[in-house]
DNA sequence: CGTCAATTGTTGAACGCTCAACTAAACGGC
DNA sequence: GCCGTTTAGTTGAGCGTTCAACAATTGACG
């Protein structure tokens, strides 16, 4: 039996088309300045601060894939990246031969609070500058039921 | 002179780690089921559907990255491979001779064709389903104000 | 007209991500 | 305790993107 698409509407393909851009656009613009400023992309920046905010700013990597929205391979080349940036320092994990304990040095931890200033103005202004209190809070309920479904956590 | 960080309150914190997630997420799962199912990424989903909605499924090279929100170099890349593919052809632009245009073929369009179901199903399923029609039009002016803002159009 | 600047598009190298395959260690049931 | 199954993490190949450099053409302006 065929199944029917069940098309877009003019509102919906709108809106869809102006997330495309509007996403694309902020995540381009932020990597370019990470990159320009902090020489690393986004996806290492946030492997930098989840590490820390860790108690003392390590983390599995499993666990550290799963904070920082990665998969286990994308995480081990990155951090195999981090690693010989002198960034990061894996450690073998004492309770689990299998495991690897990413640790962030003190010159990752300096570079990260380089880094942030810079980082947290971009947010600021390409995003929370250009919307309302309100916005804000309606891009939050989006945002975190769309990252509960689609993550299922 | 030292300038303060204006660093983010709580709830732009967690807006903003909340927006990170769902973006992500929505791309990735996106991303993997148009290659699972066309065999080819969404940014070159992207490029066949601005092929298909131009005049003549033609666009010079120029219009074509803009549209598709892309550099002129990414494109290159992208349309050398749906050129190998046989998706898309180029051709010599009459009136300037630097210009080359990018033709969809009848296989790139067909192609486009049976992926456009899925895909669509993909999106309305993962994104429309678990938002409100508020949320959707709070989402529509959320993206085309920050679209205006960080592409300046 | 001639020249310098801007635009169009391509190229190759370096980098990051995905996917599948793999090793090693831990777990679970008997 | 043993054996099949999970789980942890890595690896290499292939692909897509970025960036800088480049050639070719057009445009601007004196």
């Amino acid at each position: 039996m065929v199944v029917m698409t069940r098309w877009l509407n003019p509102d919906e393909q709108r809106t869809w088309r102006a997330y495309l851009t509007a996403s694309r656009a902020l995540m381009d613009t932020l990597d370019r300045e990470l990159q320009r400023d902090a020489g690393m992309p986004h996806a290492y920046y946030e492997i930098l601060v989840r590490l820390s905010e860790a108690p003392g700013r390590q983390l599995r990597m499993s666990d550290l894939a799963e904070a920082a929205g990665s998969s286990r391979s994308r995480l081990s080349h990155a951090v195999a990246r981090l690693e010989s940036a002198g960034w990061v320092r894996r450690e073998d994990c004492p309770t689990d031969r299998r495991g690897q304990i990413a640790v962030l040095t003190d010159d990752g931890f300096a570079t990260l609070a380089a880094a942030a200033p810079g980082h947290v103005e971009g947010v600021r202004r390409h995003l929370f500058d250009a919307l309302s209190p309100a916005q804000v809070d309606q891009l939050r309920r989006i945002s975190e039921t769309l990252a509960e479904r689609l993550t299922g956590s």
